[in-house]
DNA sequence: TAAAAATACTCCATAGGTATTTTAT
DNA sequence: ATAAAATACCTATGGAGTATTTTTA
């Protein structure tokens, strides 16, 4: 029953003293403000002002009592419509990514989060690392809203694909490595090689490449796991084997360890980045232009 | 731009999952609801459910994020119509009574507390002990509501008079006192006695009641001031004097103090009951129907 | 196919406008 | 006398209804 127009049109006169002056201030006629108000005290069953012809326009103790609560009330509505205008843009509210570790070791990940963070600061993002076909489950049920996982032959039903990226793995080895002599390293001369792959979890990304790659010349690679990718960096440094990293982070320097092309068919890091069906167009959007404006090579 | 309405059918569909059921619970017929829910829609950018015909309706994510803020923001307004209603009604906010003495000393004010307090649970009565003067300023001010003051030949404009109280003064004195022989005493043998009476302000009640009986019998009394009424009692129970009091505090029992009587055209209490202007019309009633049930002499 | 939401239209209540009157200073 | 609110009357937007079509499990 009560609705809006009569609170606004009260709060407008309480400020202003006066009804011309309310009405003008809302772009209204000032018989408008008069019925609307009269309609309001009828709801309500009290006068709300005492009005003058001449006189200030001032509020009943009813008035001054009902004031408080009607632009509490108002305050509501308004908040409730930006709310709701910032939730259909996008801009607010939180927003889960989820991502595979090839999507942290390239720029894709930290592309996508400062892109986002500066179209809407208000944002709450919210990071989660999840293996690819956990993502797409997650993305299916709508528990993530953006997914950057390895590239599959189909997508959920009604997930946009918003950006492919793709780029050559390169091998990182010591400098002291006999290899290292050569500016880029054939397949075959890998097959003896000890490669340390950072492992987390059962499907292990880097340790699938490295089997790829090797199978390419019918071998099987040496393998060894290590925690983190720092230090299987490390250990390569050391000369304890080689590793294999996106071309994005060859201007990771660590000292003594150098990056060399594969030559021949070498094996390319492959991300697909995901949007769950209803995602705001602008998030898309501003997704779509962080990933064009980074560096990688970036379609989509 | 964003209404009561579409708030209301957005709420109605979350709780129900279904445009028939909600558009059943508000009494509208379908397609309104389906409409004007497109129309919240549009303004705020977004879809809020996602429906299949067959399949459940559901919110989406933006519906989820909006529905909080909606359901407070519709409570708000609920709240807000609530209270402008028990304000209207006098059913709620604080009601300031102002008092004389004697309005206190007959049972005016507690009846009317009393009354007020039955009809009106939630009222915040605020009594106050004011003289009649300052209370008819404050009750033109708007500063109180109901003022409990002696009669006046005139009102301030628009004061509306809600009751008035008429009762005999009794004279009480001690039961050893040799006119309390007599079963009522004429005004012509007080000019020796002493008169007792409570002092609380410059502006004396009682005193000048006193003054005004024996200025009949063209003397003045002796009055000897004490702090509150029940000494003022205690002293005439004592011999010390005499005291004067409004018949209904005749029950009072008081060990050695005994009430009479006085003869001829003795000092009658006068007070009156008046409201302000835009005092709510339901609590005129309950003033005025506290006071009928009351058993002083009471006359509208 | 059947149940539910969307669309197409019709109607009328009322928000809003203009012209005028009333009221209090 | 005059500024401001109230009243009278008119218009049109949009809220609500009925009938019908579209959609998908």
């Amino acid at each position: 029953m009560l609705d809006r127009r009569p609170l606004e049109i009260f709060l407008a006169i309480a400020e202003e003293r006066s009804f011309v002056r309310a009405a003008d201030r809302l772009g209204l006629a000032q018989p408008v403000v008069s019925r609307q108000l009269q309609r309001l005290e009828g709801n309500l069953g009290a006068r709300l002002f005492h009005r003058g012809s001449r006189s200030k326009v001032t509020l009943t103790r009813a008035g001054e009592l009902f004031h408080d609560e009607a632009r509490d009330a108002l305050a509501g509505l308004l908040r409730a419509e930006q709310l709701g205008r910032n939730v259909a843009r996008g801009a607010t509210g939180p927003l889960r990514i989820g991502y595979v570790f090839s999507g942290a070791m390239t720029a894709l990940l930290s592309d996508m989060v400062r892109g986002l963070r500066t179209a809407f600061p208000d944002l709450e993002i919210e990071p989660r690392l999840i293996e690819t076909p956990a993502q797409l489950r997650e993305l299916a049920e709508g528990r993530i809203d953006v997914a950057i996982v390895r590239p599959r032959p189909s997508w959920p039903r009604g997930a946009a694909v918003l950006a492919r990226h793709h780029e050559p793995m390169l091998l990182g080895l010591g400098t002291t490595h006999p290899l290292a002599r050569h500016d880029s390293i054939a397949i075959g001369d890998l097959v003896p090689e000890c490669f340390l792959t950072p492992q987390f979890d059962v499907e292990d990304e880097l340790a699938e490449t490295v089997r790829r790659l090797l199978r390419k010349v019918g071998a099987r690679p040496r393998i060894r796991a290590t925690g983190d990718f720092i230090t299987a960096a490390a250990l390569a440094a050391a000369g304890e084997g080689v590793i294999l990293a996106p071309a994005s982070l060859a201007h990771l320097v660590i000292d003594g360890l150098t990056f060399r092309p594969i030559s021949g068919h070498a094996e390319r890091l492959e991300l697909a980045v995901v949007g769950r069906p209803e995602l705001p167009a602008a998030q898309r959007e501003a997704i779509i232009a962080a990933l064009s404006a980074s560096r990688t090579d970036c379609r989509v």
